[in-house]
DNA sequence: ACCTGAACACCGTTCAAGT
DNA sequence: ACCTGAACACCGTTCAAGT
């Protein structure tokens, strides 16, 4: 019998599934249900539950709209990752699995490619670059640990992270008591600004001469 | 009966499980095992996995060895954001939970209270603080995950992120084929690099005058 | 090659009964 | 208040049989 299912039809549902339900909503049986299926027919396209989890971080990737490159490096820069955080806020249940499961597909790298061909542009190679590359990304990655799970992170229900953190230890945690109210107001600029502070960095900080094997190019 | 074991009893032994066998490895029966006791006895100390997992989280955060304050806040930043990454690497197996558990407990809000007031010495307040406070921490958190699950981190069997990357896509993927190896190579300092570059830009970034009800603080 | 139901091992948790 | 075994619902996956 010919394939039923194509990966993208398996990777849609159960990104949908995600979306909908939370992650613990996705179930094997659930994916099967949500495609008309036995349980045991996903295993003829997914080799395992850790797989499949691993497709719908790259159906996340897939979502990403990376821009075109233009010859402002430190804007196109700006831009892959500004695609990169918009798309994450948009699944903020498959957040988990985008900070956890290892992918290398095409569909993921993609992004990372943008990233790092942006930097490249700006003259950096070598360590430099590796170096920038892993700081812009790990900035970005960082931001969504910080809006799901961080220590200011908004609250599903009521309690605010104000009270939370007030009421928890006042005067143990004096500064965080003063800031948390901040964080509950001033939102969604966080990204823009922080990312402004990673990228003048990355302008400001002198590259060291190569100490590895690695060549650390101009500049 | 009295209590027959303390929270920090269960706290060490699922944090060895995890360190020992994964995180696969620790389950309600495992711990409980390693506990000389049914499962069931775990409910009363716990309500949940869920809420075992986050004492997890709470047992990696307190063994941040937070450094005392000195006179040099950018110094003092470093030094706190160092500590955590350092007990994250210490922890690889428990950084799945570190980037996914929400928690508020004493223990681990301590070193993010260190990290907020290390930036308040060095005279932000208000968004500015806290848009400081995120970014380092969003890096701080982003190095882990890049470590654990980053496109260009490194595996545990033989097969490189290089070989990797450059099998999948070797002309579509350029500049990440010409990273790769480096990452490979150059390990064990992207995290100071890539902080240095964070605290020159919160050095060399102005600060917007307050657009939101909250005060922007000094400078 | 792809499909699929039955069955198994395992896990979190409820229940009910103990002290 | 804390302990605990039996039992239940659920989940990933193996097996064996189909087309």
């Amino acid at each position: 019998m010919r394939a039923r299912f194509t990966l993208a039809d398996i990777q849609q549902h159960a990104l949908a599934i995600v979306d909908r339900d939370g992650l613990a909503g996705l179930t094997m049986r659930s994916l099967a249900a949500s495609l008309q299926t036995g349980a045991m027919t996903l295993y003829n396209y997914v080799d395992s539950r850790e797989a499949l989890e691993e497709l719908v971080v790259d159906a996340v990737s897939a979502l990403v709209e990376i821009p075109e490159p233009t010859d402002d490096w430190l804007a196109d820069t700006r831009a892959v990752a500004t695609a990169l955080w918009r798309t994450f806020r948009a699944h903020p249940a498959a957040i988990p699995l985008v900070l956890t499961r290892r992918t290398s597909s095409r569909a993921s790298l993609a992004p990372a490619e943008a990233l790092a061909a942006a930097l490249a542009r700006g003259g950096m190679d070598g360590v430099d670059l590796f170096v920038a590359f892993r700081t812009v990304s790990a900035f970005v990655m960082g931001i969504a640990q910080n809006e799901l799970a961080g220590p200011l992170s908004r609250e599903d229900d009521a309690t605010s992270a104000a009270q939370r953190v007030a009421t928890l230890a006042p005067d143990a945690l004096p500064t965080l008591t003063k800031i948390a109210p901040v964080g509950a107001t001033f939102t969604g600029h966080e990204f823009e600004r922080g990312l402004t502070i990673v990228l003048n960095g990355l302008v400001h900080t002198p590259r060291p001469p190569a100490s590895t094997g690695q060549a650390s190019g101009l500049s």
